[in-house]
DNA sequence: CCTCGCTGTAAAAAATATAGTGACAGCATA
DNA sequence: TATGCTGTCACTATATTTTTTACAGCGAGG
């Protein structure tokens, strides 16, 4: 595969969306700042939607945010775009046969589980107010 | 691509080499042991030894750990195999003449690093030591 | 000195997650 | 009623890794 994006893509269509409320926004505008097509745009929003963190009307050219900025977190978005996936994977096709392959697997999952979290608790502590704040900080520069 | 499991393998491949001191060990049994193919073995032993984690001898089934084990942390492993891969991605062809394209990704880098240096911090207070006792107690249950 | 088994390495092939594309039904607004 | 947009699905393309294959070269043993 090649490297997912969707993280950082989930995050510029919520930044444009703060940037230009009011305005009308159509997914043909977004998809033209990410530089990719509008089918894709609605993909990520459909499921930014499902979590909670925007609105829109079917028809309407108007989403919104669906809390305060503060109350969004880099973890809200990662889990809502990426589905809760982890950082670091197992290879469960190991021989069972082997004493290294059997126990193996299940013992690192403990250890991958603490690096996750970490990650996790990372993310949980980092909003979309701070990324705007920083957002804003470059613009002016 | 599929999920990358480098560094469980490399993990396993570590353990088997303790396990085993000792008695010769071939590519050959060790892939036996993963499910995989003698080569795909010595790649990975390849990229340990570049850094310093196992040595060996051209034509010889002897390899070992070049460190004590209690000095070898998880992040040792995993730099060495992954090549100190970042575990999120920035989208680099946004729009520069869009004002969230030009900045977005330029400041998510500084909380991207963020989040990989919590990972990487408790990577590093994981010791292959630790990894060992972990699998111990498994065997014994 | 020759044979055998193994390692180290590179290049080619296969696998597969992910992005990107295209199409269309249905809602809202004017 | 016409137009523009969203939501959704299925298909295709792409990127990058893993896996496979092959072979040169070293070491040990007879």
């Amino acid at each position: 595969m090649k490297y997912s994006t969707k993280l950082s893509d989930a995050i510029h269509i919520l930044i444009y969306i703060i940037i230009n409320s009011g305005k009308p926004i159509t997914s043909d505008q977004i998809a033209e700042s990410i530089r990719t097509n509008p089918g894709c745009v609605r993909q990520i929003m459909t499921l930014l939607k499902k979590q909670g963190i925007i609105k829109s009307v079917v028809g309407q050219p108007r989403p919104s945010l669906a809390k305060n900025v503060s109350e969004i977190t880099l973890l809200d978005i990662y889990n809502a775009v990426e589905k809760d996936k982890a950082f670091l994977h197992l290879d469960m096709q190991t021989n069972r046969e082997c004493i290294v392959g059997i126990h193996i697997q299940s013992t690192l999952q403990n250890y991958y589980d603490k690096i996750q979290n970490a990650a996790e608790k990372e993310m949980q502590e980092i909003t979309l107010q701070e990324i705007m704040n920083s957002f804003y900080e470059k613009t002016v520069n």
